[in-house]
DNA sequence: CAAGAGTTTCCTGCTT
DNA sequence: GAAGCAGGAAACTCTT
């Protein structure tokens, strides 16, 4: 077998274990999401060198492990079948924990090869602690942060939003076990630059969603509206790691890419021209799993959404244009409304995913094909 | 390459 | 009248 598909089988054995299904059941742990965030998000680079080149070795993912490794067998023209692959299955945070004896032990020949590059992969990305925390990252976690952080009755609370600029990798405490939501206020600590889904520091909603005022800080984006579409989208304006996966300019032509039945021609017009260099999103990062996650970190979230039977799943949108600009980010789609999200929305109740709540606006519950938002799935059951 | 999933977009009609 | 809700239809991208 050969180390490309021998290394493809271990790696989709590994994303099959993040990702059992679709519908992934999962408990929304912390580590489970950032796991999830971070392969996703490596993902979406698919280029030819490998998406772990641009990343702090401490927040790889297995697969930016098997990738790098991979990387090197090629590299160096190495019989992969010297190579136990059990030893290639972990993540950054323990291949940095490796002490150097233990590469040559584990990968014989390429050991000192792979040692070399990791270290200097860790000094360029200036690694200096022992552990980081690799938890922390949740693409709507992150998302939300960014987003919130530019809003007036936010500013206190994230008042050292800037430290998202540079912020480097801290100590931190492991509360994570006992508070599944602590991560959240963690994580914008975190050396966000780092990581690669483009909800980094930085990319400034406020470009796209400043001018507003307390309360209402969402131009109404009507299709009508062109304001904040023909500023840069924060995705443009994102670090250079994503910039060269997305280029698919077509800017001029009247084509509309993007997902969906094309909107009208003198609809909105200019901002149709903007371009999708992200056409879809990954797996695991469907609507109600957006919607669910933005549901699981109240203290992040306030004023978007609400919890109205958090037994049941009962949950209320607060400022349901605000959320839908916040998905519309999130899929770089600028244009996104509550009206389209709700009719997502709606379609879910087909498939169980979302029960009716009759005779209330703006509020849902979550169905029995949904997962990851029962208290006892995120660990606050009993 | 085709089919299916999961939206996205638009629209009409109805309700709050 | 505005905002939501419902749901049909069509279009589109990505995954399988």
């Amino acid at each position: 077998m050969s180390t490309s598909s021998e290394l493809s089988r271990i790696l989709s054995n590994v994303n099959g274990a993040v990702y059992p299904t679709e519908a992934q059941p999962l408990n929304s742990t912390p580590y489970t999401i950032m796991t999830k965030s971070l392969q996703t998000a490596d993902l979406t680079f698919g280029s030819t060198f490998g998406p772990w080149e641009q990343v702090n070795p401490l927040f790889w993912t297995q697969r930016n492990v098997l990738d790098w490794i991979d990387f090197h067998v090629e590299d160096s023209k190495f019989d992969a079948s010297l190579l136990n692959m059990g030893y290639c299955v972990m993540d950054g945070p323990v291949l940095c924990q490796l002490p150097r004896e233990s590469f040559s032990t584990m990968f014989g020949l390429l050991g000192e090869q792979l040692y070399h590059s990791l270290e200097a992969l860790k000094s360029k990305h200036g690694v200096t602690c022992d552990l980081p925390d690799p938890y922390v990252l949740n693409e709507t976690c992150a998302l939300l942060n960014d987003f919130l952080g530019d809003l007036p009755q936010y500013s206190t609370f994230l008042s050292d939003a800037s430290l998202l600029e540079t912020v480097v990798v801290q100590d931190v405490d492991i509360k994570r076990e006992n508070d599944p939501y602590n991560y959240f206020n963690d994580f914008k600590n975190r050396d966000l630059t780092s990581l690669s889904d483009g909800y980094e520091s930085g990319s400034n909603l406020s470009d796209s969603l400043h001018g507003s005022t307390s309360g209402s800080f969402l131009n109404p984006s009507s299709p009508e509206s062109a304001g904040s579409d023909s500023e840069l989208e924060p995705s443009d304006v994102r670090g250079s790691i994503n910039a060269k996966s997305f280029i698919k300019q077509e800017r001029g032509e009247q084509k509309k890419r993007g997902r969906g039945r094309p909107p009208k021609q003198n609809r909105g017009s200019d901002h149709y021209l903007e371009t999708k260099k992200n056409k879809h999103a990954p797996r695991g990062t469907h609507l109600w799993e957006f919607i669910r996650d933005i549901l699981l970190h109240p203290e992040q979230n306030q004023g978007l959404m609400k919890w109205e039977d958090r037994r049941d799943g009962i949950f209320k949108f607060l400022k349901s244009e605000a959320v839908a600009q916040l998905w519309g980010q999130k899929k770089k789609n600028s244009s996104m409304t509550y009206e389209k999200l709700s009719r997502a929305m709606r379609y879910y109740y087909k498939r169980d995913i979302l029960e009716r709540v009759d005779g209330r606006r703006l509020v849902y519950k979550f169905g029995k094909n949904s997962s990851g938002w029962k208290l006892e799935e995120v660990g606050l059951g009993r």
